[in-house]
This record gives structure tokens, C-alpha cells and sequence, in this order.
DNA sequence: GCCAACGTTGGC
DNA sequence: GCCAACGTTGGC
């Protein structure tokens, strides 16, 4: 079982809105990078990741898990382009900045700290809990 | 608002 | 197939 993170500017869509749409789930469309969309087929139904604040917070807000593994994205010309479906699962007690993310040595090798751009990448299922601990959130009651 | 890092595009 | 130019992301 692998562990991933998502990030979206919350000015364009916010872990708020996230949850309102529920177990309904969402397209996590509009990824226009090939390392982050092969991400995306890689992922499996039921898999967990992150839902990161990029810009405004810079914080780890949230856990959700992929509803629909990789399918088209609706928003792209032609089939080139996939992404998977996201459903939020549980807030983060209290959000771990990317300040605190970067000052903890177990969390260095992270690609939210060696590649800022990368939008949606895989997280070490040490990383996963480390941060779930940080934040407040048992581990076990997120992590399949 | 600036700019560094990175990815993509397109001329050659 | 190289690489310069350009656009975008995202931290600061």
C-alpha cells in the first residue's frame, strides 16, 4: 500500500471544499506533468495521501483516499491526460506547515522538500505517519 | 511581487 | 538530439 500527496492551491480548490463534496468524490483533473500522472496510474483504489496547501497555509491540511483509480481527465483535449478521483477521509488536528515539515530531520529526504513542484508525488509510509503524528492524527486510523 | 527551479517547446 | 528560450509553479 503506497502513500501520496496532493497539492492544490487553496484559492483554486481547498480542502473545505474537498470534503463538502464527501465520499462523492473528485476529479483531481488538470495535471498537465508526466511524472505526476504516472503518479496517478500508479495509484490504487483505497490508497491514502495528503492534501497539501500550496501558497497560501504551505500545510499539510488533510488526508483523503483515491475513490477511482486513473481514468481520463475530463478537462484535457483527447486521452493523453489522467487523473484519479479523491474522497477526504479525516482533517488534520492541526495542520504541519511546511516550516516544521522542513525542520524535522526524519522528514528530509521528502519530495515536498527536494522538489517544490512536483504536484503529486509519493510519500515514504514512515513520512506518512511521522506527519499524521505531528499533526495530531493517529496513525492508525488513517493508514490501511 | 520576485525569482529560482523545473519542464516543455521549437529552431537548428 | 541538443539546447536556448519561454512559461509555470510555488516558496519566500
Amino acid at each position: 500500500m503506497a502513500y501520496w500527496l496532493f497539492k492544490s492551491e487553496p484559492g483554486k480548490w481547498s480542502w473545505n471544499q474537498q470534503k463538502a463534496k464527501g465520499e462523492a468524490g473528485q476529479e483531481w483533473d488538470g495535471v498537465r506533468n508526466y511524472q505526476a500522472r504516472n503518479f496517478m496510474r500508479a495509484m490504487k483504489t483505497g490508497e491514502r495521501g495528503f492534501f497539501y496547501h500550496s501558497n497560501e497555509g504551505k500545510a499539510v491540511v488533510g488526508v483523503v483516499e483515491v475513490a477511482a483509480e486513473a481514468h481520463p481527465d475530463s478537462t484535457a483535449p483527447g486521452t493523453a491526460w489522467e487523473c484519479v478521483d479523491l474522497m477526504a477521509v479525516a482533517d488534520m488536528p492541526s495542520p504541519v506547515t511546511l516550516e516544521t515539515i522542513k525542520a524535522e530531520p526524519a522528514l528530509k529526504d521528502m519530495v515536498l522538500v527536494s522538489n517544490s513542484r512536483l504536484s503529486v508525488q509519493p510519500v515514504g509510509e514512515a513520512e506518512f505517519r511521522r506527519i499524521c503524528e505531528m499533526g495530531g492524527l493517529d496513525p492508525a486510523s488513517v493508514m490501511v
